[in-house]
DNA sequence: CGGATGGTTGAGTCACATCAACTAAAGTGG
DNA sequence: CCACTTTAGTTGATGTGACTCAACCATCCG
């Protein structure tokens, strides 16, 4: 029930791809410490497993996700620990109106961010239209965020669930790349999709396993960071989305 | 599966209460049609079963909520119904980054709602400071919500969701009146209580009389508009949310 | 009194969670 | 470079409990 709790899985700092972007990375393990000074829209390149906010830090910086792929968790007053997305590049991370961040967010692979300042960004809401517009427009896609995945968790059972979030995942993926070849990047692990799902971990393995041996989806091999997979057939998936077994 | 969809359940239109308040209703049945004169600011007095705000319509007002609750409801691609929440005194509706409401919003009881013009928000986020601070308060209301709705949704048994629903239910109550008394007032039907659950309706009286026959919980008789139940053991009530048994 | 809606109860089935053991792969350290 | 450890993922067996279908009350409303 509350196994989660019991492995809280915090921050896996892994030193893998580390070495080869050892002189772009700010910080090696544990907490990422953003620098003081020159925070104003900086980019700047992060490892993968860093904590870029934590749940219950002060919400003073809004971060636009340039490229990789964070993860979105918090933890409940009763120990549970709760997925709660994986935004990717075009997305931004740490807008709250309220007084502090409500979850943590780590990264999962290596990735580029810009801080940006909150009180800038109450300045450029006021002010330029553009700019106005921009923010809107990620608030809008964290709203879309949340309705999705209430909407997933409101399905009954792990195949439409699992389902609607590869399908989700991969037009998500299409319209950042412009293309569709069918391909789905992965980069967090079956327990994280598990636990975004509100499924247990063995059942979501069965039900990839169920989609693989139907030959819905392809499953490649490991990927540096996560899995990839393919799609098969969309039409079959598509339908075990809403819960149609034929 | 969507059985939801086969009774969509909309406007149930009571027309009880409403010989007693008939003066003070703008609107008998259906869809409430906001005066396009006097509506900056103005309070008004809505029955029940009314829609307040359509789901895909423009979102050019938004609802404080002076007194009453509301139900807030979406219909997913695929046809299923979501009841994402029942907002009540206190709380505002119709906030969002989007160029449309993402969900419907109707009245369960009798309400008086102030409906604010978003251009007129937009002026005061960037003007006033006190009234920044009210509007950042509500969106961050709306934010609870939201993550409480999903925490709820990624507990794992009828129980704990159920308890939970019900202490945060009372807490809400109990925050607006100001004392406690263990009594919680649910103005909408337990169908609308299972679906924001994502549990089946009988699951949800099952539940609720489990609780009953316990002695954790009182059910009264029915209130005019819903029913009225009233906390015994909140000790047990709070460990059944969390999952432990005794 | 009849219709409609919301709620309750019963019986049966299926499938998800759980526990457990195991493999695969990758990081760790000598 | 090879043992050791750790983690992610896979598979099996099992029991329970939530959904489903169905019929039945209880209220409220005409």
């Amino acid at each position: 029930m509350s196994d989660m709790a019991k492995k809280p899985q915090s921050g896996h700092i892994p030193s893998g791809q580390m070495t080869l972007f050892e002189e772009l990375i700010d910080e090696a393990g544990g907490v990422f410490h953003w620098p003081d000074h020159r925070y104003d829209r900086t980019i700047r390149n992060v490892a993968a497993g860093q904590v870029i906010v934590r749940q219950g830090g002060a919400p003073d910086r809004v971060f636009e996700i340039i490229s990789g792929t964070l993860k979105l968790s918090q933890v409940t007053e009763d120990g549970r620990q709760i997925i709660l997305g994986f935004p990717a590049a075009g997305e931004a991370v740490g807008l709250t109106a309220g007084p502090e961040y409500r979850y943590a967010a780590e990264t999962l692979t290596i990735a580029r961010l810009r801080p940006v300042l909150r009180k800038a960004m109450y300045r450029q809401i006021s002010g330029d239209r553009q700019a106005r517009a921009q923010w809107l427009g990620w608030i809008d896609a964290r709203e879309q965020m949340v309705q999705d995945h209430l909407a997933i968790l409101s399905l009954n059972g792990p195949l439409p669930r699992l389902a609607t979030f590869l399908l989700a995942q991969n037009t998500r993926q299409m319209k950042r790349a412009g293309r569709d070849d069918g391909v789905i990047d992965l980069p967090m692990t079956q327990r994280d999709i598990a636990s975004y799902l509100a499924i247990a971990p063995e059942t979501c393995s069965r039900t990839m396993k169920k989609l693989r041996t139907d030959a819905v989806i392809e499953a490649g091999v490991r990927n540096g960071d996560g899995r990839r997979i393919k799609i098969l057939n969309r039409e079959r998936l598509a339908r075990a989305a809403i819960g149609s077994s034929p």
